[in-house]
DNA sequence: GACTAATTTTTATATTTTGCCAAACAGGAA
DNA sequence: TTCCTGTTTGGCAAAATATAAAAATTAGTC
């Protein structure tokens, strides 16, 4: 084990904020500078800003400034996979939810 | 999209505390009660249940009841991958850190 | 039934996080 | 230099979270 925990869940705590994680995800096709991300969290810069150096401070996310612009992009390559699992377990759930949900119609008529 | 945002953040957020991530850690390797994870965990019991009960409701942990004792263990196959490469991710970049170091002194001799 | 052990829920308090505004800062153009 | 644009930082109130003590619940035993 060379992470300690507090170092691992600083990862997560920085993933697990709905803003965040939009982030996150919208830099999963590349990178992008403050600008474009504050429409997509429809917050104010100030807040999108934070949530960036969080990010950063994690170690999810890595920034480039260029002229006035300062570009965010994934740092770490582990998270991509993740969420790709995350979303395939959550389909599978509610698609088990809604077949459980159908057959208990069924039993009511 | 399958699962919103809010659901997968959930996910994070509950993994984002070092007790509930050092007691996914141990459930790793399979599952455990309460009252093994309470020493683990090193707080009341009533917080650590809280928190049991945090990982359950995200989709992470599941529940199993057997006569007076609550058996915990991993819902979520996704976990225990993310982790292990977490765990690489950070030791790259210590050993770049300690390379980097080692030749700044050289540096400066 | 009463009694004990394991766990959860409730309640209260302390701490942390979030988000906005205003101010500061950095780089480029006039 | 001054002005303008993009970004970060400081401060504060509101919201969310963590913790533990006490009360409630559940299962097993006598």
């Amino acid at each position: 084990m060379t992470a300690n925990i507090e170092t691992k869940s600083k990862v997560f705590k920085a993933l697990g904020h709905p803003s965040r994680l939009a982030i996150v995800e919208a830099l999963c096709d590349g990178e992008l500078c403050v600008c474009d991300i504050v429409p997509i969290v429809g917050r104010d810069i100030s807040t999108v800003s934070k949530h960036l150096s969080l990010l950063k401070d994690a170690g999810v996310l890595k920034d480039n400034k260029r002229g006035t612009n300062v570009y965010y992009s994934l740092h770490m390559d582990c998270v991509p996979g993740f969420l790709n699992c995350l979303e395939n377990f959550f389909a599978k759930k509610f698609e088990e939810q809604a077949k459980a949900y159908a057959s208990s119609s069924i039993k009511k008529l």
